[in-house]
DNA sequence: GCTCATTACGGTACCCGTAAGAATG
DNA sequence: CATTCTTACGGGTACCGTAATGAGC
């Protein structure tokens, strides 16, 4: 009979790269760890992990199985954690990740539509496209609003299901005082000495996009200061103190800022609606309306 | 600590609507189940089934936990064959169901070319579309071609990852000796009193085309016999002693047989290739190059 | 000599069956 | 009273830890 304690002690060992490790990080001893691996291994009629003085490793076997074992593991997270909203809520709670401008602009009206037909409990975790993406595999989230740079390949795995609903192009943000504010296209080349208001994290599409448009462009953009905060984006750009990589629909028209294309191609930010592939019955028929509603705010092409 | 015996002793509670039905479907005593269930319900902090005189039924909290906890055990069914063949073989195997006639016409050359990439160990299993679907759902088949009736909702699982290859309407396959074999056009209402070679089988595609074509054009059909194998239907056919509802790609030319359409609309069969939504790692690529390879062969719109 | 893994041994806990009790129809 | 489920009790298994042995850097 397969065991769950065995898929967990051949994860510890997965990600320890030892026995001894994995007991220590399961809080077993030693001997427990072997047992139990043998056991598995019996049970398959064959060896998982390579032993050595030096550490252990897991055999194609090994990684074969503990991929499967680990899907099955989180499926029944999923399952624990919605029978303890049903008994603890008394319904059903579809959990939808989204950053922070799509909740503002998509969000809104679609959930009020969403709302009319279902009666599910619609809970709203607001993250960065990585952060989201790490929750929808472990389950945490039912289905996410997320962008990436258009040719991005980071979302593939199969247990997700996805859809692009926007295709943007990214613009450069200016003052409206600024010199080439006056240009309907502007030249990245003539911002070579501009100072750029740019994100925290360089895993960002806009730090990506503005890194591979200045490299082919010639240089390394200076930075002002990293923010991710828009406002403080916009309030700067518009005194006029630094310029900003930015997608059209997250203009703010109150500041004093033009957003302008470049004849260099700066890339297109890509919002897709990704979901597990496995729901929950009750939730299959709620993500499929989801999504439909979405396309249709979208307008999607 | 969850238990895989637990998830088969709720499984066989609401397979059989009592106890004592599971105790023996197991092969258990009576307390063990009762202690089995208990135990699991205490883990979840909520009731899974109603206890009465007269049996057992789940609840709502039972229905959504069983529903998770077979996901996460064909899963695990999955991960020991594939080990298993991972030891017995020495690779992967990779299992693709087919029908009849798209086996000969699709997969030859696409499983050649396919064959040139990889190194997988192909094998194919032939079966009608609803015996492949089951398949599909318990993890024995990898993918499939199957086709239904245009509008079918029948494969709507989400542990299904689809597309449709073609459609091709349904046309009435008359002996070139038969009176109406000259028009171009058929008129449903004029073989009322036909003699039809139909399926074995009610579900089929065909029979459900037929049956609602007939009927809306007044009449139900007589049979003068059920088969599936094609020659035989070409001959009889042929031999002008009945008539049959085929796709035009099904037709085999060698027999004096003529496939017309009608008036009427007969319905669009349509060919589809299923896969899983959560294939092994080393699955996936194979399968998204499979994907692509049939659609190329398949010259979809 | 350190860390690694395996083997041996004993205590405990849990699983499973038998037997008896309570409730429903 | 037949069937259902629950509770109680006892035997056996298997899990887990401590201790000891062997292997490699």
């Amino acid at each position: 009979m397969l065991d769950l304690r065995q898929f967990a002690v051949l994860d510890a060992i997965a990600r320890t790269g030892s026995l001894a490790a994995a007991a220590r990080d399961l809080h077993y001893g030693q001997p427990t760890i072997s047992h139990h691996l043998r056991a598995l291994e019996q049970h398959l009629g064959t060896e998982l992990v390579t032993r050595s003085a030096t550490g252990a490793a897991l055999t194609p076997a090994g990684e074969l199985f503990l991929d499967h074992a680990r899907a099955a593991t989180t499926r029944l997270a999923v399952a624990e954690r919605e029978v303890a909203e049903l008994r603890d809520f008394g319904g059903t709670v579809l959990r939808i990740g989204t950053f922070e401008s799509a909740g503002a602009r998509l969000l809104p009206q679609v959930l009020a539509e969403l709302g009319a037909g279902h009666t599910v409990q619609v809970e709203l975790v607001e993250g960065e496209p990585l952060g989201l993406l790490e929750q929808l595999l472990d389950g945490s989230l039912h289905c996410a609003l997320l962008y990436d740079l258009d040719g991005d390949t980071s979302v593939t795995d199969a247990a997700l299901r996805q859809r692009t609903l926007e295709r943007e192009p990214f613009r450069i943000m200016l003052g409206a005082e600024h010199p080439l504010a006056g240009n309907e296209v502007i030249d990245l080349a003539d911002l070579a000495d501009a100072d750029w208001i740019r994100s925290r994290s360089v895993l960002e599409a806009s730090e990506r996009a503005l890194l591979a448009a200045a490299g082919a462009a010639g240089f390394v953009p200076n930075t002002l200061l990293h923010s991710e905060d828009y406002s403080l984006v916009h309030a700067f750009v518009a005194a006029n103190v630094g310029v900003a990589l930015i997608v059209e629909s997250a203009v703010d028209t109150r500041y004093r800022v033009v957003a302008r294309p470049t004849v260099q191609d700066l890339g297109v930010r890509r919002v897709r609606f990704v979901a597990t592939a496995t729901p929950s019955p009750g939730q299959a028929g709620v993500l499929a309306h989801l999504e439909d509603l979405l396309i249709g705010a979208a307008g999607v092409e």
